[in-house]
DNA sequence: ACTCAAAGTTAGCAGCGGCTAACTTGCGGG
DNA sequence: CCCGCAAGTTAGCCGCTGCTAACTTTGAGT
């Protein structure tokens, strides 16, 4: 029942970080072509110093590239990452308009959201999805 | 669609935490009648220096009472936030069970999930739960 | 009544993720 | 061509949340 269902408090903090800049990285280079720190500033509404901080912290992990002024781009890990990312974030927003949350409000929960759901979840919001309600055995 | 959609990142991430505390220690003090250092401690699997230093910013936030070498109890304010958690916690824990997710993955994601929960969130996984999924308009 | 182990505290370190301030670079318009 | 502004970087700060190591306090068992 303790400790071990924890554990992620730490280091899936930074993770978390790391899944929202290489979607908003993705998004940038999907609509504009390229994405350049400022698209990440407006992005987060953060600083740009923040911005070249973390973006330092996600090279050095091996998820996107840059030199010192070009824009970024992502490794192929970083674009695996982006597209999973992408991807859960969306069945988790749909699942949350599904059950009858407004637009808006599945907008922003489902980014907080989407970092915590198992593939076990993440595969039962998609049958709901599908198929309706699974029958209830309570 | 940018920018104020985030913004929890840092202040929340430490607000999860004290979520956390308050509800463990509400739960030790609900088990055996008082709660403990240790009882963090093996709740969350950090040592007690953590749990130490924790708790001393939780006691300069108001939401708990201790000294040295004493139990740590809940204040009016601790315990509030507590009992808001907890049921937090057990509705969308109920609701992952209901659209299918195993009890334990439910007892994992939910711990997750709860702190991104808005309250139009929480009210629409009570109505799934009482009423069933609302009808399709897609 | 003492002792000693367990519980708790304190000090000091590290990394992350914010920030401001000061600097450098690069580029577009006059 | 060059100049200035916007974009980006670097340095240095702070707080949080972890840690280890060394200390103090408490209390239980002989």
């Amino acid at each position: 029942m303790t400790s071990r269902t924890y554990r992620r408090t730490r280091s899936d903090h930074a993770s978390e970080i790391a899944e929202d800049y290489v979607e908003a990285i993705a998004d940038a280079i999907a609509t504009h072509g390229l994405c350049r720190s400022m698209d990440l500033v407006a992005h987060f509404d953060v600083t740009h110093a923040t911005v070249s901080n973390t973006v330092g912290r996600l090279q050095r992990d091996g998820l996107v590239e840059t030199a010192p002024y070009q824009p970024i781009s992502l490794t192929a890990k970083g674009k695996r990452l982006a597209s999973q990312s992408q991807k859960r974030h969306e069945v988790v927003k749909a699942f949350l308009k599904r059950i009858g949350v407004s637009d808006r409000a599945a907008e922003i929960d489902s980014e907080g959201i989407e970092h915590h759901v198992s593939r076990q979840t993440l595969a039962a919001m998609r049958k709901v999805l599908a198929d309706g309600l699974p029958p209830d055995r309570s």
